[in-house]
Formats: structure tokens, C-alpha cells, sequence
DNA sequence: TGACTATATTACTATATGGTAATATAAAAA
DNA sequence: TTTTTATATTACCATATAGTAATATAGTCA
């Protein structure tokens, strides 16, 4: 039997997963697409993205638990800002992807063949 | 107000999560991970994994359905194997961003700070 | 044909989690 | 101090889904 990729630990892909888990919803995605370069406070990311405010900061704990994004208190306001800026580049390639995926699949339902 | 990213829809945004979402599973990672290279029929990655076959083939399916992995029947078997081979830079990405993360931690940790 | 085998599907349960309303906290202002 | 404001937290409900047992399906072999 031929080893095939790095030995992953199912504690490893706990942790792997977890971190996909967090980029596995749309609301997230829509904060960090929303803070992208700048720095807004929590209200400003309530606005932009048309939630709560309960729902955004619980969203927001779990991307600062994860490291995803950073945090800074002013007075009454909480600055939020993206951390991991890698994150951008994971999701362009994730965009990619999908839209390629998407391709495939209207290339098929075109020649007919849903298979 | 400046703009900070690319605009992208609620739709766009929900495409994104789902494929994150699928990765977000332990038990697929660990088979995208078994498969690696090479092409494994259902019992095999049964055997790799140590889940139940029930399991393993509703797990194929979504990653089946995503895109991920392609399908080739023989006989009885069905030979699966990866598809997108760039989920393999993608996982290795996020690895090392969880790697950071966790030596940030320890770091913090270490220091005495949680905060 | 009928038995056997590999895989897929279905039905079910248990668990996790997103959204929301209500409340707590804590800093600023009056 | 009291009031106001921004954010965080808690409790709750509704939904989604991972795992599993049972069953269906469909290819192979006798």
C-alpha cells in the first residue's frame, strides 16, 4: 500500500475542519468581506451587512476566536479588522473553484447529460 | 465611504460557505486525505477511515455533488478519487493558519495573558 | 434463474448551531 | 449618581446534519 499524503492526526483534522467550519457560513463571509482592508466598529458592521446586533457580535466572538479577526475597544465602540488576511486568498480560490464547478455542471446540462 | 472589496452577492456568498461547509466535516477531510493520488473503491476507504460504509458513501456523495471527487463504477465498485486536486493547497493553507493561530495562543498563554 | 456482494438510499435519533429577544455590562455623558 | 449608549451574553427555538441500522439496488457468479 502506497502512502498517499502527509499523515493527518484525526485530532489535526478536527482542528482543520473547525477552522473550515467558521468560513462555512455566509453571515461570516459577509463580515470579512465587509471589513476587507479597513477597520469598522460593531455597529457599522451591523449596517453593512443588514443582521442584529446580537447575531453580529456572536459572529464576531467566533471569528476572533479563531484568530480570523482582531480587536480593539475605544471607549464604548469595539474596532473589528481582519487578522488573517490569508483569508482573502483562501477565498478566492474556494471562488475559483466553485465557479468552475459551475461551469461544469451548465456544460453538462447543456449537452443534455445530468448524469 | 470607501470600498473595501469585491461586491459580492448573499447568492455568491452562500456558494462560498457551501463548499467551505463541506469541507468543514472531519470525517471528509479524512477521506479526501486517504484518496490523496490515488483511486480507492468505497470499501477501501471504508477500511481507511474506520466509519461505517453507510457513512462513508453519503459523505462520497456530498463531496461527489460538490465537485471534490470524481466517480468511476466497475462491476460492483465505485472507484473514487479526487477531483480538485487544488483542495489539497487549500487544506494546506488553512493548516498552516491554525498552525499560527495555536503558536499565537501558546504564546499568549505563555506570557500569562489569555485576555 | 437465484444467491451473493458492493454500494446507495431511507428513516431515524442525537447533536450542533444560526437567528432573535431579553438582559447584562461597562464606558460616556449629564 | 443617574442616564444613555455600544457591545456582549444568555436563553430559547427552529433547522441542519453526522452517524447508524435497515433496506433497496444493481452487478456478478453459480
Amino acid at each position: 500500500m502506497k502512502k498517499q499524503h502527509r499523515e493527518l492526526s484525526d485530532e489535526a483534522l478536527e482542528l482543520i475542519a473547525a477552522r473550515f467550519r467558521v468560513l462555512a457560513e455566509p453571515m461570516r463571509l459577509k463580515i470579512l468581506n465587509a471589513l476587507g482592508e479597513v477597520e469598522l466598529n460593531v455597529n457599522e458592521i451591523v449596517e453593512a451587512t443588514g443582521s442584529g446586533q446580537a447575531n453580529i457580535s456572536k459572529h464576531l466572538g467566533i471569528l476572533f476566536n479563531e484568530g480570523l479577526v482582531a480587536r480593539r475597544k475605544e471607549g464604548l465602540n469595539t474596532y473589528y479588522s481582519v487578522a488573517d488576511k490569508q483569508i482573502f486568498a483562501l477565498c478566492e480560490n474556494v471562488c475559483a473553484s466553485v465557479d468552475e464547478h459551475l461551469a461544469t455542471k451548465q456544460r453538462a446540462f447543456k449537452r443534455g447529460a445530468t448524469k
